[in-house]
DNA sequence: TGCCAGGCCGGGT
DNA sequence: ACCCGGCATGGC
């Protein structure tokens, strides 16, 4: 019913269980930003070897992606899968960060929070989730991020319903919570966690942190 | 061996 | 305002 302790229950628990899991993995925000495109739909071990190729042709920055031939870019990324549409993606933003903010990343987040959300959602390629994880993880904005693993693990507990929209699930977070962009990373992460070990759509809940909140335990 | 993974777009209703 | 097909590799 209190949502607000219920959320903040469910953070301590996973926390308590898991620890802190040191997300967003990458050494650099061009590389976070990459990263957030790169997993779309898309398991994370064939994005590191995507990244790895980036990192060896030398050409994971602004600059780099900036001018690489897309079709050579393609090919580098090839194992995050959908290649092409990806390189595309990725040319779509370096090409309006070159506009927009003269390729400077500095300059992109000096901008507003919800402004910049809004300008992010303009980009072709760059919908919600992946313009929340770069606000977050690469702007330090605490804009929540929900995910495939979110809505399963809130459905289970009856926090939300299947029809439930991106935006709403985002804001029962949001409005629940202290804006604190570090809680909110780890929460994410936390989430994808349990999502990935104990609520894939044929995982068991044996040994999930959540296992004493009420949920559908049946699957 | 088919199903799935940290979505998103464009076209159709 | 939703609904759907397409995109594609690598792991289990």
């Amino acid at each position: 019913m209190n949502h607000r302790r219920t959320l903040q229950q469910m953070y301590d628990a996973m926390l308590d269980a898991l620890g802190p899991q040191g997300w967003w993995p990458a050494e650099t925000r061009i590389e976070m930003i990459v990263g957030a495109i790169l997993t779309q739909n898309t398991a994370w071990t064939n994005v590191e070897r995507a990244i790895a190729a980036l990192k060896e042709a030398d050409v994971l920055t602004v600059r780099g992606l900036t001018e690489i031939d897309e079709k050579r870019l393609a090919t580098l990324i090839r194992s995050a899968g959908t290649y092409r549409v990806k390189a595309r993606r990725l040319k779509a933003f370096t090409d309006w960060l070159d506009v927009t903010h003269r390729g400077d990343l500095d300059r992109m987040f000096a901008t507003d929070g919800a402004t910049l959300r809004r300008a992010l959602l303009g980009v072709s390629g760059i919908g919600p989730e992946t313009a929340d994880c770069v606000l977050l993880y690469a702007g330090d904005v605490p804009s929540f991020v929900v995910d495939a693993y979110t809505k399963r693990i809130l459905r289970r507990h009856f926090l939300i319903d299947e029809r439930s929209s991106y935006d709403e699930v985002k804001a029962i977070f949001e409005d629940r919570l202290p804006p604190d962009a570090q809680m909110f990373g780890e929460y994410h992460a936390l989430l994808v966690a349990v999502g990935k070990h104990h609520c894939r759509p044929t995982a068991t809940c044996d040994g999930c942190p959540l296992q004493t909140f009420e949920h559908d335990a049946a699957r």
